[in-house]
DNA sequence: ACGTTTTACTGAATCGTTTAAGTAAGATAC
DNA sequence: GTATCTTACTTAAACGATTCAGTAAAACGT
């Protein structure tokens, strides 16, 4: 057994980096006053703990390997951002990218650092991404109550907030009044004087579908989120006197652009012609602003665009988009702080249901 | 010694995240099979290993802990990406998002997640979270030379890609063709017969100024990008036969429009003003253009503007900005690409600079 | 001068894995 | 029927730290 014939190399030249090991034999101690002389100044000498520090300089030794540490100390110093996606999709969309920004916020406040784990439904791994992140807790962030990810994530019995999507029980959560901003939107459209609506959405299911949606179908919506805003939609258009199954809704596979333009083609090519839009998301309203002026048709003049998100852009386009206004940086910063509520132990708080705000701006008019 | 009076708990009760061990011992095999059958399922017969896996989900084992595993690996599967300033910074700037979109591209193609760290200069920590990040190497954005973090990053030892500084000699790295592409702006305004510029930058030392910089101060930029960029400038001013000690240039300490819109403001207000202005990126030029307004100057009737970065806004602003273009993703892209090479052990390739290129919209005109 | 505290360390267990090397039993070869 | 190869495991040594429970020596109090 463990004989160990030679003593092995002790240190080959300066290369590769030290363990502390090596440089508590190089000082003549033990591994405990390395590791003392980095975490707990006043457990040894000043003199020695220069005579450590110098020793580990010249070995190349730069303080103790954050997995060593990590493992012993049961704690990585890490949150995780759950991201339903791929990641790199992630930092097109500028809703999630001020999300980030919040629970970026809220990890700095405590020291964290944050990392990134993709969803991505479908892709190769699937939930492995999940389970080989060394985090301390987790920020789900847009993932689908179905998604399979999800399970993952609470099979890691981590510390976990669920944003957006506050079904699971017991979790801790914070969302958005979804439903009251798509009401006052639609409300804004029907107040002034619109009967024709459309609405363009998002993926409904995990297996996403592209084109009109049926009213079962927006029902059996996975997300949260989506179901909460065609429900706020529904209300209102109805109370307008319109049958709700009397609007087109289309669903795109993507939060993208591009997707809703091609949605917006087909939408706008139908006799009568919507006189209002309505799309789930900012993204996907600068889409249908794109498809309406292919169309030659003028916002608001013929068509009026209410969009949900405000992220910057909305503000910026032309016509500056009527839109509502969610507080995304609030929303992960408050997401952000409850984790580490969490991860100390304290109180997380209530789940939370942010304010919307519908922002009247240049793309809606009376029909 | 180890006595060990009592067994321990051995697992009371469903409780907290089991352990290889425990499933083990529930099995009654030794850990290695227990993690054979998760790592290498040849090795062991299907029976033993559904046996193994029915013990885990009734015990709450999720799978081999991360840091456990990373540990004895010696890899984390995660790619770092050091941020020079506040991570929470990065996400309000369009430039460094679309950096970050890149480096995730290049870290799904590999399988690998994505930690980021704040640089965070004068932060709390300073460089403590270089040093605590578990990650198997790091890209490195927009960190000036100076920056003692990026001591920190070299001190660890991992691999590194250097993205828009490459100072450091023996470092893979990545950049733009800056001087060119600022040269490029300069000269298409001189062509357009502008003879009074003015420059917008963002901070030249890790210890900003805010204000007008000599050129004595701009030589010391620390910023690999900023001197090149400058330098691009001068050239092609010079050129046109105007001294670059005529040309002022604002140092904003942040690049954010806020900044620039003060800059401008002191610029617009000098007798003569200047009839050209250049900013180092577009968020700073957006600044100027909100400032232009205040002073009830038209763009680019009164005032042409060029910015740096070609951010997606660029095009959508009005009047759609002239500015030069670089491939962010692609550079993030890149630069992920080269660190997973390094990490594979295979060959990073030689430093890059990528090309820039002037796209010119609507904000410049003759004088 | 003697008991008590303080200071400055050391020893050894532990965190949760992976993996090279070893082994006993059964299968295959000739 | 013996030698060799597989199969299906186990043993034990890492990986690189932290931390609790010592302990010997020095400092202190009276």
């Amino acid at each position: 057994m463990g004989v160990n014939p030679e003593p092995r190399k002790k240190k080959k030249g300066g290369e590769g980096r030290a363990t502390s090991k090596e440089v508590a034999a190089e000082v003549g101690v033990s591994v405990a006053t390395v590791s003392n002389a980095y975490n707990r100044p006043d457990q040894l000498s000043e003199g020695l703990r220069e005579r450590i520090f110098e020793a580990a300089g010249r070995l190349g030794y730069s303080g103790p390997d954050p997995l060593g540490r990590s493992l012993r100390r049961r704690r990585s110093g890490a949150i995780g951002v759950l991201y339903a996606d791929r990641l790199s999709y992630a930092f097109t969309d500028p809703a999630a990218v001020m999300f980030l920004e919040g629970v970026s916020l809220a990890a700095e406040e405590a020291g964290l650092n944050l990392f990134l784990v993709p969803g991505g439904y479908g892709l190769s791994g699937g939930s492995e991404a999940v389970l080989s992140a060394a985090v301390d807790g987790f920020v789900v962030y847009c993932v689908s109550a179905e998604d399979p990810v999800i399970s993952a994530v609470i099979e890691r019995k981590l510390p976990v907030v669920l944003v957006d999507d506050p079904s699971r029980d017991g979790a801790t959560s914070i969302g958005i009044d979804d439903e009251g901003g798509a009401r006052a939107a639609a409300e804004h459209l029907a107040e002034l004087g619109h009967r024709r609506f459309a609405v363009v959405s998002f993926k409904l299911t995990l297996e996403p579908d592209r084109g009109l949606a049926d009213p079962a179908r927006q029902e059996s919506a996975d997300n949260e989120d989506t179901r909460s805003r065609l429900k706020g939609y529904k209300t209102a258009i109805e109370k307008a006197g319109v049958p709700w199954g009397d609007v087109p809704v289309y669903e795109c596979p993507e939060n993208t652009p591009e997707e809703a333009k091609a949605a917006a083609e087909e939408l706008l090519a139908k006799e009568p012609r919507p006189t209002a839009i309505l799309a789930l998301s900012d993204q996907l309203a600068f889409g249908v602003m794109e498809a309406a002026k292919g169309f030659g048709l003028s916002i608001p003049g013929d068509l009026s665009m209410v969009g949900f998100d405000d992220v910057s852009e909305a503000a910026r386009s032309s016509p500056p988009l009527t839109t509502v206004h969610q507080p995304h940086v609030e929303k992960g910063l408050k997401a952000g702080r409850k984790l580490v509520a969490l991860l100390e132990g304290g109180d997380p708080g209530e789940p939370e249901l942010l304010p919307t705000k519908l922002v009247v701006r240049g793309s809606t008019a009376s029909p």
